[in-house]
DNA sequence: ACTTGTGAACCATTTCACAGCT
DNA sequence: AGCTGTGAAATGGTTCACAAGT
């Protein structure tokens, strides 16, 4: 209980990723203890950052042995909700909607992808990647069948909002958006946007002006 | 000259949203000037967020009537670089990768994906989305005849940390990538992970757990 | 000796608030 | 009256540095 007052969304993202490479340490070492400064140096981070997020999620260690991976690796999954399953639906097949049906079908089975829609009819009413597609028109229904929590939205940008709002109104309260739009949500349904031209044009950006974001430690 | 020290990541990106949507706005709309707070109201930023990112890159308004579109847009395309042609090349074709052929070709004529690599020989020697595909054996003379900087890798986590090495060393200078691992460049290379997995489940964190980030403007 | 947990310091980013312009 | 440009304040996030544990 006692749920702690806002938890950072970069606090979150780094839980997450903790949490995958226990998942991997706990399934390939025999070493079931871990210190702060393995995890950082592993993900790329300070050993102060790592303890500051434990300590954020109130998860304990040994000061002699470190955290122990097993039950690391419990506190991380229970604090990412995957103590109970949750439902996703994805709106848009065009060839990312595929790409990303395939990249989350069965990466984790809490995560259950139970829905893609397309407004193209030449779209639907099959099975993509062991996911069934059904038209646009049907997403309420559908939704409402399924208790879906979730949604991605690979729509193009002008449809994106429209379908932001079906979402919501079929109950969804966190949206994956990859259409390069700013899309307005009610203030309980929390959502992600994910520009890929705007990520590649960083990329670009800081290519050429020589970034030297890494720093030498001490 | 006199460059500016230090932009920061997340303005090269709202720089980046800026552009796009200036653009879009100089081929729809006759009016030639905008307003901050227009652009914030269409970003979903405030005012004063806007005001303080163009002064960033050094672009004035007018009391009056705000900011001169035209202008603006061009000025934002020189800043992120518009002015030469970059190339890339990618690394992966998997459903993710063959996606992202697909997204990025076509969409800014100065950034050309002139390659595609994977290590399966069933996947390479063709055209995909526009892109010709060849085996990662040749990265590295085929990036150095095509004069490439920027990479993206779409390979499986445990074959990224190769890849990128392979990357830096035919003269890459900056990564997006997408596969769920740190990478380690050198610094003087710029590395962007983006990590689907944990932005779904940071959404599905916030989602479960109601959001109240949006706030009541005054 | 080397670790964790954490207040305090530091640094980055955003927002406020207002002078100055039109 | 309503805007921009911008110091200064506020907020948020990261790192320091050290007490305490083993």
């Amino acid at each position: 209980m006692a749920a702690q007052r806002k938890i950072s969304e970069r606090t979150v993202e780094r839980i997450s990723r903790y949490r995958r490479l226990l998942e991997s340490i706990h399934a390939t070492s025999d070493n079931p203890f871990i210190y702060s400064h393995e995890i950082a140096s592993l993900c790329g981070l300070t050993a102060a950052q790592v303890r500051r997020d434990l300590m954020t999620i109130g998860f304990s260690g040994s000061s002699a042995r470190g955290y122990e991976v097993a039950e690391l690796l419990r506190s991380a999954s229970s604090f990412l909700g995957f103590s109970h399953e949750r439902r996703m639906a994805l709106v848009g097949i065009g060839y990312l909607g595929r790409a990303l049906l395939d990249y989350f079908v069965d990466r984790n089975p809490l995560f259950k992808l139970c829905a893609a829609f397309d407004a193209d009819p030449g779209k639907v009413d099959r099975v993509i990647h062991g996911v069934r597609c059904y038209p646009v028109t049907q997403l309420k229904t559908v939704l409402a069948t399924h208790q879906v929590s979730t949604g991605i939205i690979t729509v193009p940008a002008d449809a994106a909002q429209n379908i932001a709002w079906e979402l919501v109104e079929a109950g969804v309260t966190g949206i994956l958006n990859f259409a390069p739009v700013q899309i307005r949500v009610p203030a309980n349904v929390f959502i992600e946007n994910l520009d890929l031209t705007s990520a590649l044009e960083k990329v670009a950006y800081f290519a050429g002006n020589f970034s030297d974001k890494e720093r030498t430690k001490k």
